[in-house]
DNA sequence: AATCAATAGGTGTATATACATATAAAATAA
DNA sequence: TTATTTTATATGTATATACACCTATTGATT
């Protein structure tokens, strides 16, 4: 859809403006489709993106610092976020022993297990919304990182 | 700055789920650029997003579906963001005649003042951000728009 | 060693998202 | 006209964002 037709306006004052404001648009179309179908597993994007990062590192721990890090948001509040996966028993928290200031957080067992039925439904959707080429993906990923090129 | 730095991960399943995860970056970095300014005006960024919204329509009124129809993230809650802008002035509520189920919003004179300032801040962050030609942010828009092409 | 600064994580608060439900009014059907 | 359905908005709840602040611990300075 054009973004046009998807915000009801075609005021925008630049293609430059334009564009940061269909980034933004997609960013929640994405987050959108992927929450829904965490839906069914009971997870938030959030959470699931805090599982990935744990199993990225499995069975290595990490702490909450490196969780956060990792995230996509960089203002994420991750021992929150810990708390929810830790009360469904998905995380555990352990003090540790060479720094006691440090939380080290583990995926369980029934985390591993959820993260992977969840992302095998994922990449089934996104593997059917699938509408640009690999030369495409690759263009995108070369102008969305020039546009951050300030990034400090 | 790359993705791999961003995110501290060179995992990436295929380059269109990097080019997902790196407008979901993109999307939060812009977002936190413009909140930063916004908050000299004591605006967030979904505030600035109805106000520029009621502009758009100025002196027209625009009732609460039509406001909710034009943000960027369709799940918004509209009522509880022109709570907030009522409580500071920057709105008005009026029931409509036409259709009593109908609240009609419309930006006041104070509104429309901290608009301009904060639009015109923002203008020069933005234009001081810039780092894509015209045509890089056609061939943006192009991608974006063709990313979305399953939207329904 | 004692003091001070920096760091890690947790917590408090306001706002927003996501979604369910409630209420009133309008549109439609019987 | 009355009953039913739909629509517009508001409200309730759980989670998340954004940011400030607190506490415990570690590291650095004197």
């Amino acid at each position: 859809m054009k973004l046009e037709n998807a915000l009801l306006t075609n005021k925008f004052s630049s293609e430059a403006q334009k564009a940061t404001l269909n980034i933004l648009y997609t960013a929640w179309w994405l987050k959108s489709i992927t929450s829904k179908e965490l839906k069914d597993f009971d997870l938030t994007h959030e959470q699931y993106n805090v599982l990935r990062i744990l199993k990225g590192k499995y069975p290595d721990q990490l702490c909450v610092k490196d969780i956060a890090r990792r995230m996509i948001e960089k203002s994420s509040n991750v021992p929150r976020i810990i708390d929810r996966l830790e009360i469904k028993k998905l995380v555990k928290r352990t003090v540790s022993e060479s720094d006691k200031r440090e939380t080290l957080i583990t995926i369980t067992q029934s985390g591993l297990s959820i993260l992977e039925s969840s992302t095998s439904k994922l990449n089934k959707v996104h593997a059917s919304l699938q509408t640009i080429t690999q030369k495409e993906a690759e263009q995108l990923n070369y102008l969305l990182e020039k546009l951050r090129a300030t990034e400090v």
